[in-house]
DNA sequence: TTGAAAGCGCTACCAC
DNA sequence: GTGGTAGCGCTTTCAA
């Protein structure tokens, strides 16, 4: 034997041999029975004796063996990346690992923070997933998706603000959040527009997006747009709130209602008048933002649902020759409340 | 080969043989090379050739069988359950990514929905981790535990409200949590306690603790303790807000901040004061519960942090002798603020 | 310095 | 009905 010895002390991990031999048949007999393989037929007695071995020994089958065997994994992997961007987030999260794992496959989410886009998909490639969704927050890129089809993934696909090359891609143009949210607030007459941009990381990517939507609609229309970072934190906002004055907005678009209540708040506890001084608008659509006064208006995406991505993702691996499409699916609208 | 063939269009998986053939060397070199082995000396132009080869074929080495080889992983498999419980949560499990990372695991999240703790641990299992983390929202079971642990897993750590039979368990019992809010309540001369339950599922692990804890604080003092569900819906906290004066509480705890808020704000609308006719408690010390007004009061839970739990992970894994532990480690203080 | 070969656990082909 | 066995991709011992 050429592996090391296990530790002696410890009982070793229980094999298919090891079933097939306390059931005194063979490794393959045990094989059928307990994949209730129907090309073949077992007696009775036989299934009985060797799963009750198998029973007795604890017995769970090795799945990197068997997919090394199989030659393909049932697996879509999930990376993620740094915080979950909101609420809407997490329940897409949840939707698609139920939707796939409808459709029998194993859902693998897979920490890649800190990992460039070409390391991440080297990372990816090396557990043979079937699928990768790429949820946008860590950046693949062309090659990243090359090196993953290049390693057996069927289908990669990515959701995010850009079409990757390979990939289907599923669009989602932040710049669309923008966008209404300028026209919005041209609508209402402000001319001035600040544009909170988080200083938490991981959101630069969104967070840049949405502000070139509103740059590109509201400074054709002759207002101007001017970024202002913003740390999560209440002391950040009442420092901000307090040189307010001197930015000269009389509007603000915050990112996300988070960050636009967080701002709010510190705007009207330093006497800075909510919608007259300045309008405030968030995004995301958020209850919390309905419940301090006035009530927050907000942009509201219209995501993709889980169900849909994870019959996407079937179809792809089911029938990998199709053209990488490209979907443009981002749809925003403007929910009016009181604070614009 | 017993295998079927590979579909022909498309161009194989490259392998370390792949590498081997264009290279002109044996398989073994290439492994050399590609892992930096040091204990045999490979020539440099040698090392170049198989370099350049792995890279023109982008070749990815594969873990599944790597690991078989190896007869072990670095996986570190995290259940997770339903929607993430909250930004703590969310903060805790990017904290512990983080610090495994650094250690060289692989941390893999392996969603679990829907499945019982013993199917559950089944399937982690069939993975062999060196160690799984159960974060509290799949009940792991004792027999779920000693299953893991005879697939090989080194170390399974639970971190919930109870202790588990076999798994080094820190326990965070949150019945501290209830506990400290009745008193904070009694104190404040409060006897007639309502304890908002969420209607949304996955949270009863949590709120039924929490429940526990309030009762067993509050009702040898004489106080009375009255469950009362809620949906995380506008109309629903509207509707139990009309009919607030009929339960005749003085207090409500509200499961965590988010009820908290949503209730507070509904209750307002109604015209019922806050504190004066009921005081409102929530928990988790959430950023957006210092901007309503009344601020919110709330008890904050001193979290584990990611670090440790990491480093817990790692000292069992390379030390898995020791017994059992049992670590009782959540604290829980109350932040006054204005609504109570 | 390099290569041949064994074997990790599993499944599926083929022979009995 | 059941068993023998090849071989998935990889690492590592041993021999050359």
């Amino acid at each position: 034997m050429s592996q090391t010895p296990r530790q002696s002390a410890e009982r070793s991990v229980p094999t298919s041999a090891d079933v097939a031999r306390l059931a005194g048949v063979s490794r393959a007999t045990v094989s059928y029975v307990l994949n209730n393989t129907s090309a073949v037929r077992i007696s009775e007695p036989t299934r009985l004796r060797v799963r009750e071995a198998a029973e007795e020994l604890g017995y769970v089958p090795h799945a990197a063996a068997r997919s090394l065997r199989a030659g393909h994994t049932r697996m879509v992997l999930l990376p993620t990346g740094q915080v979950p961007v909101g609420p809407l987030y997490s329940r897409f999260l949840n939707e698609i690992q139920w939707a796939l794992r409808r459709l029998d496959y194993t859902v693998v989410q897979y920490g890649s923070m800190g990992l460039d886009g070409d390391t991440a998909a080297r990372a990816w490639a090396e557990l043979r997933p079937v699928a990768v969704v790429s949820l946008g927050e860590i950046a693949l890129t062309p090659h990243g998706v090359e090196v993953l089809k290049r390693s057996g993934a069927k289908a990669v696909i990515t959701l995010g603000p850009r079409h990757v090359e390979g990939a289907h891609s599923l669009v989602m143009d932040q710049r669309e959040v923008g966008a209404r949210a300028a026209e919005h607030l041209l609508e209402r007459g402000r001319r001035r527009i600040a544009v909170i941009m988080p200083e938490e990381p991981g959101l630069d990517l969104f967070s840049e997006a949405r502000l070139a939507g509103i740059r590109q609609a509201a400074e054709p229309a002759g207002a101007t747009v001017r970024a202002v970072p913003l740390a999560y934190e209440e002391g950040a906002a009442e420092a901000l709130a307090a040189r307010w004055r001197q930015l000269g907005a009389d509007a603000v678009y915050a990112y996300n209602d988070e960050y636009a209540m967080l701002l709010m708040r510190a705007l009207q506890d330093a006497g800075i008048g909510v919608p007259d001084e300045t309008a405030v608008i968030g995004a995301d659509d958020l209850l919390l933002g309905r419940l301090l006064r006035p009530r927050l208006s907000t942009v509201r995406m219209d995501f993709v649902t889980g169900q849909y991505l994870a019959e996407l993702v079937d179809r792809v691996v089911r029938e990998p020759g199709g053209a990488p499409e490209r979907h443009d699916l981002m749809g925003a609208t403007v929910v009016r409340r009181e604070s614009t």
